[in-house]
RNA sequence: GCCGGGAUGGCGGAAUUGGUAGACGCACACGACUCAAAAUCGUGCGGAGUAAUCCAUGGGAGUUCGAUUCUCCCUCCCGGCACCA
C-alpha cells in the first residue's frame, strides 16, 4: 500500500528528466537486440568466458520472485566478463520433456508439444523483462528432433560400448504414474517424487546405463588437475563431498563361504573382514538368486516364500529403517563354512540386507548392531573376536552384553590375535586370498541408472528388436528416431509406453537382416536432454555432426554454472558421466564439463516458507518490476543477502535498491545539466573510487554481490558529499554499476554522449597504488580493549606510531602507575599495548 | 544416528579470515522543507548509565596481549544421507 502511494507521487512530479524504469527498460532491451551485443562469438586472440544457468522446465505456472535469483547473478558475472573483454558465452533453453507436460497433455487431451510451444513463449517474454543479456541465437529445446536427435546418438554409442544394458530385476513401480522410477525419482518416505504415491516393487525390463563403471572417474575426477597444476572442478568442497558420499566407496573384500555337500560358494563382501573369526552365520537378501537353485534341498520353502513376499511389499526405504524390528527366516537345509575358522554356520535371510548391495549377502558377528540385534532376537549363537583397544568395557563385550561395533584389537582369532583391526584386515584378506577363498574389492554404494520409461514424452530409445539378430541400433543416418503422433498419452498401465499401441510405428524392417522387428517403445528419462546441453550451446544449430570440435573446444569447458543446490548430486553426477563418456570416447576436449558450480540459495516467502501456491504466498516478479523496475530489482536480489544462502523476501526492503537508483539518476542528471567535469585534481581519483573498483570486481568475481552492492551504495555516499566529482566519476560508477542495473546505466551512459553500448565498454580499471588511504587511523589497545585512535601518516612506521600512541591522552590516562611490558603493534591495523 | 552448513541490533545482513563488532540497507524517532501530508534532505538509532565506564556475536569452558573468527562441551535451526555389510 505505502509503496503504490510513494511511487504515484514521484509521477505526479514528473519533470523532463524523471526517471522512469518503464520507457528506459524497453527501449534498451530493444535496442541490445537490434545492435545484437550479446551474440556469442569464437574469437581465437580472446579470452572466454562460458557463463552457464541450469536451463529451466517451461512448466505452466508463471514465475515466482526466487526464480531468476540465479539468472540475475549469471547476467552481473557474464556481463562484467564482457566488459573485461571477455568473449562471452551466456546462452539459454528449455528442458521440456518430462511428466508436467505429459499430464497436462492427457488432461487436455491435446500434444505437449503445443503446451510446450506456448509455455515456452511465455517464458521467454517473461526473461525479457529481466534485460537479461542472453544469446538467444542459440537457444535449444530438448524436445526439438534436432536436438535429441544427438541424445539419442550418445545413448547409441554408449550401448555400442557396453554401457547400456537390458535388466530384467525389480524396479521402483510407481501405481499411480503407471512407470518405472530411478531409485533417485523415489522420495525418501517411499513415495513418488512426482506424485507422492507409495512406490511398489514390479519386475520390469528396463534399459540400465552402467554407471558404476563410471564410479572411480567420478571420484577421482573431482581432484583432477590440467597440466598447470589447476583443478578440473572447482566447487563448494561441501558439494564435492556430496558427490563422494553418492558415489560411496569403500574398500574391504569378497570372501567366499562353502556351501556344505556342494562345490558352491556363496560370496560375502565385507568391509571388516577383521571380524571374519567371529562370523557365527550368514545373511542373504530375501531376493538371492540361490536360493532358487537350492529350492531343492530347502526344507521351510513355503516359510521362505511368505517372508519374500512380505518384503516386497515394503519400500527398500522401508527395509532399511533403522527403527524397524529386525525380522529373518532360517534357510533350513542350506550350511556354510566360515572360511577362517572351518566351523559350520547357519544361513538366514532377512529384508536389511539388499540385494543390490554388495552380493546381497553378508556374514553376521558380534560387532554389527543389526547382526547383533537379530541374533539375540532369533537366539542365534554369537562369538566376539574384537575387544576396545582402550577403555570401554570389555568384559561386557566378551560376554555379548553390549554390542562393540568400532575396530579394536584382535582375539580368538588364531595367528591374528593382538592385531589391530586395521593392519588385521590387510593381513587377513592375504591369508585367505593365498587359499583362495578372499579377494581384495572395492564397492560402490552408486547405483546403475534405470534409464527407460514407459511413457510418451520423452526420447524414443533408438533400438529395434529382431527376433533373428537380437537388439540392433537404429543406422545413425535414420537418427532422429521421431516421436509419432498418437491418440492417447496415458500410460498403458501394463508397464508398456502409449508408443506400443501404434504398429504401424512399432513394425519395422530390421536394419541388419532385412527381417521382422519392433522398435523399443520405451523413452527416455528427462535427465537425458539435460545431460549433455552444455555441449550443444557451442554449436547448436549443427545437424551434421555432434558438435563441431573447434567451437566446442574453443568454449568447454563451462566457466560458470549456476543453480539449484537439490540438483548437486543426480543432475550434475549424470552430466559428469555423460561428459567423462564422451570424453574417453574423444568427442569432448574437456575430462569435466563445469569448472565453477555455484548454488542458489532459494528465496523463501515472507513468512519464512516456500512460496508456494498452497501457501497463496507467492510474490509476483512482474508485479514488483511494475512497481519498482526491473534495474531496482535485480540489485535488491543480489544485496538481499550472501548468494548460496536461503533467505526470505521482504517487499518493504525493496524500496532501498529503489532509491539507491534515483540518487545514482539525481547525481548524473546533476552533472549533466550543469556540465560539471573534473575540477582542479583532472584525472586524478580519489583512493574510495580505487578501492570500490576493485571490491566490486572481486566480489562478481566470487559471486559476492551483496557485499558488493553495498560497496557501490558507499560509494555512491561518499560522491554525493565529494565536491570533486564530475562527469568523468560518474561515468566510472555507472560502468561498475552496470552488471547490477543494465537498463538506467545505460540511459545515463548515453545522457553523457556517448555512442557505444555501455556493456561493450571497458571495465575501468583501479590503480593498486592508490588503494591505501594517505592517513591511517589505528586503534590502541590497552590489555585487549580499545582505548584510543591515534591519527598517523601512511609512511609512519613502528616506532613513530608507539610515540604517538604513548603521547595520547586517551593512553596516558590508562598508563598511570603502570608498566608496559608489551607491545605488539599489526601493521597499518592496530597497536595494542600489554600493561604489567 | 551420521555428514555438512548455521545461530550477530526491531529486521536482512557486514567484519580485510585472530586485530576498532554491528559496514550497507530496511524499519523507527526527531528536525528541515510544506497550509498539510507524501517524497526528499539532515541527525540519531545494540543494552545499562548523567557521565567515566560496563555488558553484549545461541549457552558454557579454554588458548591468546586480543576471539563473531581457533579448540572442546552443550542447546536449537536448516540441508543431505541413512540398518551399505
Amino acid at each position: 500500500m505505502k509503496l503504490i502511494v510513494y511511487l504515484n507521487t514521484q509521477y505526479h512530479l514528473v519533470k523532463m528528466n524523471a526517471y522512469d524504469h518503464k520507457k528506459i527498460e524497453k527501449k534498451w532491451q530493444s535496442e541490445w537486440a537490434k545492435k545484437k551485443i550479446f551474440v556469442a562469438k569464437e574469437k581465437s586472440q580472446k579470452k572466454k568466458c562460458y557463463v552457464l544457468d541450469m536451463f529451466p522446465y517451461p512448466s505452466g505456472e508463471g514465475l515466482h520472485v526466487g526464480h531468476p535469483k540465479g539468472y540475475i547473478a549469471t547476467d552481473i558475472f557474464s556481463r562484467m566478463k564482457r566488459m573485461q573483454g571477455f568473449s562471452v558465452l551466456h546462452p539459454m533453453g528449455f528442458d521440456a520433456f518430462g511428466l508436467p507436460a505429459e499430464n497436462y497433455a492427457i488432461k487436455t487431451k491435446t500434444n505437449p508439444a503445443v503446451g510446450v510451444a506456448r509455455n515456452v513463449k511465455r517464458y521467454k517474454e517473461q526473461l525479457a523483462i529481466f534485460g537479461f543479456d542472453y544469446d538467444w541465437g542459440r537457444e535449444i529445446n530438448t524436445t526439438d528432433p534436432e536436438y535429441y536427435k544427438w541424445t539419442q546418438w550418445i545413448f547409441l554409442q554408449m550401448w555400442k560400448k557396453g554401457l547400456a544394458f537390458e535388466s530384467y530385476e525389480p524396479i521402483n513401480w510407481c501405481p499411480s504414474c503407471k512407470t518405472g522410477l530411478a531409485n533417485e525419482d523415489v522420495e525418501n518416505d517411499g513415495t513418488c517424487e512426482r506424485c507422492g504415491t507409495k512406490v511398489e516393487k514390479k519386475p520390469m525390463r528396463q534399459w540400465v546405463l552402467r554407471i558404476t563403471d563410471y564410479a572411480e572417474k567420478l571420484l577421482s575426477g573431482l581432484d583432477e588437475k590440467d597440466a598447470e597444476g589447476n583443478l578440473y572442478v572447482q566447487w563448494p568442497e561441501s558439494i564435492k563431498e556430496l558427490q563422494r558420499n553418492w558415489v560411496g566407496k569403500s574398500e574391504g573384500a569378497l570372501v567366499k563361504f562353502k556351501i556344505k555337500d556342494s562345490e558352491d560358494f556363496i560370496e560375502v563382501f565385507t568391509t571388516r573382514i577383521d571380524t571374519i573369526f567371529s562370523g557365527t552365520f550368514l545373511i542373504l537378501a530375501p531376493e538371492h538368486p540361490l536360493l532358487e537353485k537350492y529350492a531343492p534341498i530347502i526344507s521351510n520353502k513355503k516359510e521362505i516364500i511368505a517372508y519374500q513376499k512380505k518384503t516386497a511389499e515394503i519400500t527398500e526405504i522401508d527395509r532399511t529403517n533403522a527403527t524397524r524390528e529386525k525380522s529373518g527366516v532360517l534357510i533350513n537345509g542350506l550350511i556354510v563354512i566360515n572360511p577362517a575358522t572351518g566351523k559350520e554356520m547357519p544361513v538366514w535371510i532377512a529384508d536389511f540386507v539388499l540385494a543390490q548391495y554388495g552380493t546381497g549377502a553378508v556374514f553376521a558377528d558380534a560387532h554389527d548392531r543389526r547382526d547383533f540385534d537379530m541374533a539375540k532376537k532369533y537366539n542365534i549363537p554369537l562369538a566376539v573376536s574384537i575387544r576396545p583397544a582402550t577403555g570401554g568395557n570389555v568384559e561386557s563385550v566378551k560376554s555379548l552384553t553390549e554390542c562393540f561395533e568400532g575396530d579394536g584389537i584382535l582375539f580368538n582369532s588364531g595367528e591374528f590375535d593382538g592385531l589391530s583391526s586395521e593392519t588385521a584386515r590387510g593381513k587377513i584378506t592375504a591369508w585367505l586370498d593365498s587359499k583362495g577363498l578372499a579377494t581384495p574389492k572395492i564397492q560402490y554404494k552408486l547405483k546403475d541408472w534405470v534409464y527407460s520409461r514407459q511413457r510418451y514424452w520423452g526420447e524414443p530409445i533408438p533400438l529395434i528388436h529382431c527376433e533373428k539378430c537380437g537388439v540392433v541400433a537404429v543406422p545413425e543416418k535414420e537418427l532422429p528416431v521421431k516421436l509419432p503422433k498418437v491418440k492417447k498419452y496415458e500410460p498403458t498401465g501394463t508397464g508398456e509406453s502409449p508408443l506400443s499401441a501404434i504398429d504401424s510405428w512399432v513394425n519395422v524392417k530390421c536394419p541388419k537382416c532385412k527381417g521382422k522387428a519392433k522398435r523399443e517403445t520405451n523413452t527416455m528419462p528427462q535427465w537425458a536432454g539435460s545431460s549433455w546441453y552444455h555441449l550443444r550451446y557451442t554449436d547448436p544449430k549443427n545437424t551434421k555432426k555432434f558438435a563441431d570440435p573447434k567451437k566446442e573446444k574453443y568454449w568447454m569447458p563451462v566457466d560458470l554454472y549456476v543453480g539449484g543446490a537439490e540438483h548437486a548430486t543426480r543432475h550434475l553426477i549424470y552430466a559428469r558421466f555423460w561428459h567423462r563418456f564422451l570424453f574417453d570416447c574423444g568427442y569432448v576436449g574437456t575430462p569435466e564439463p563445469y569448472k565453477k558450480y555455484q548454488y542458489v540459495g532459494l528465496i523463501m516467502a515472507e513468512d519464512g516458507r516456500k512460496m508456494s501456491k498452497r501457501w497463496q504466498n507467492v510474490v509476483n516478479p512482474y508485479e514488483i518490476i511494475a512497481l519498482y523496475g526491473a534495474d531496482s530489482m535485480r540489485l535488491y536480489e543480489m544485496f538481499m543477502g550472501p548468494f548460496d544462502q536461503a533467505i526470505s523476501w521482504n517487499t518493504n526492503s525493496m524500496i532501498g535498491s529503489r532509491r539507491f537508483i534515483e540518487r545514482v539518476w539525481k547525481l548524473c542528471q546533476t552533472m549533466h545539466e550543469k556540465d560539471i567535469h573534473i575540477k582542479s585534481t583532472g584525472t586524478v581519483l580519489p583512493s574510495y573510487f580505487h578501492r570500490t573498483i576493485k571490491k566490486v570486481g572481486e566480489d562478481i568475481e566470487s559471486l559476492k554481490y551483496n557485499t558488493a552492492v553495498s560497496t557501490l551504495m558507499m560509494c555512491l555516499n561518499e560522491m554525493e558529499s565529494d565536491s570533486e566529482v564530475g562527469k568523468k566519476q560518474c561515468e566510472l560508477f555507472l560502468q561498475i554499476l552496470a552488471p547490477f542495473a543494465p537498463h538506467v546505466t545505460e540511459e545515463l551512459w548515453r545522457l553523457f554522449g556517448n555512442k557505444k553500448s555501455i556493456h561493450v565498454s571497458d571495465w575501468p580499471l583501479f590503480d593498486p597504488n592508490r588503494i591505501s588511504e594517505s592517513r591511517l587511523n589505528i586503534p590502541v589497545q590497552i590489555n585487549g580493549k580499545v582505548r584510543a585512535t591515534i591519527i598517523a601518516d601512511a609512511t609512519a612506521g613502528e616506532e613513530k606510531i608507539k610515540e604517538l600512541a604513548l603521547e595520547d591522552p586517551d593512553v596516558a590516562k590508562w598508563l598511570v602507575g603502570k608498566k608496559v611490558i608489551k607491545v605488539i603493534y599489526v601493521k597499518g591495523r592496530l597497536l595494542s599495548l600489554v600493561l604489567a
